[in-house]
DNA sequence: TGCCTATTTCAGCATTTGCTTAAATACTGA
DNA sequence: TCAGTATTTAAGCAAATGCTGAAATAGGCA
C-alpha cells in the first residue's frame, strides 16, 4: 500500500483508499473496456465501423477508395479490429468481407446516432 | 472525385461513391464523436471517469494517490477532458472538485457496468 | 504583507500511433 | 504451372501521447 500524499486537512483517506482498492481489482477490465472504446476513437477507425454497420460486403480495397486512404492502411486499422475481435473477416473467392461484430454493433449504435443527427442539423 | 483503385469484377461502383458522399458529409461529425470517445479509450481516463462516476468531491490530488501517478499527469488528464467538456469543475476554497458532466455519464454507463461486471465473473 | 497549499503549465523524454512505400503471402483461374 | 489479383506484413518516419520533475500561477489565511 503507498502513502497518501494529499495531506489538505479534509482528505478522505477511507475513500481513497476504498477507491484505490476498486479501481485495483478492476484494472483488467478497465484496460479491456478501454482498448475497445480507443478503437472507435479514431475517426478513421469510426468511420470504417460506421460504414460496417451500414452496407454489407465491404473489403479493403473498397474502404481504401472511400475513405482516400492507403489500402495498406486500412488493412491495419482492420487488424487491430479483428485482434480486438470488434470486426469479423468473412473469405468469398479471393476477396475477404469484413462486418460488425453483433455486439459491438450494438453498444456502438448510440455513437452512429450521434453521427447522423449532424445531417439533420446541417441543413438548417 | 478521386478515382476509384479497387478493380475486381464485382465491385459495386455506385456503393463506393454513395459512401464516399455519406461518409464526407458527415466527417466533422466522425471527428468529434471520435474526439470524445478517444479519451475513454486510456484506461487511465477511463478510471478517472469511473470514479467521478461513483463518488462524490474528488480532486486532482485525490485522483493522483488512488490510480498512483503524479498529480501532474492526473492534471494533464483533467484538462484535456474539460476541453472535451466531458467533466466539470467546481472550485471550493482551495481545492477544486471534479465532476462528470452528466450527458457523458449517461453515455458511459453501459462501460462502466461492464467493467463492474468482471467483479461477479472474477468470484468464481 | 507574505507564507502555504492546490493546481496548472513547461520542458524533456521514451513510447506509441498512423501513415507510406515496397516486399511478401495466398489464392484463383486460364 | 503460372500470371494476375487481393490482401497482409515489413521497414521507416513524422507526429502525437503520456509520463516525470521542476517551475509558475493562484488563492487562502495568519
Amino acid at each position: 500500500m503507498e502513502d497518501i500524499t494529499c495531506i489538505r486537512q479534509t482528505t478522505d483517506i477511507p475513500q481513497i483508499e476504498r477507491c484505490r482498492d476498486r479501481v485495483g481489482a478492476l484494472d483488467g477490465s478497465f484496460a479491456h473496456v478501454a482498448n475497445g472504446l480507443e478503437m472507435a476513437g479514431n475517426p478513421v477507425r469510426l468511420k470504417i465501423l460506421f460504414l460496417l454497420s451500414e452496407e454489407q460486403g465491404l473489403c479493403v480495397c473498397d474502404l481504401s477508395d472511400i475513405l482516400g486512404i492507403s489500402v495498406s492502411a486500412v488493412s491495419q486499422h482492420l487488424r487491430k479490429m479483428k485482434d480486438r475481435s470488434l470486426i469479423r473477416a468473412a473469405k468469398e473467392g479471393q476477396t475477404i468481407y469484413y462486418s460488425l461484430s453483433p455486439e459491438y454493433g450494438e453498444v456502438l449504435r448510440p455513437f452512429f446516432l450521434t453521427v447522423t443527427e449532424s445531417e439533420e442539423l446541417e441543413k438548417v
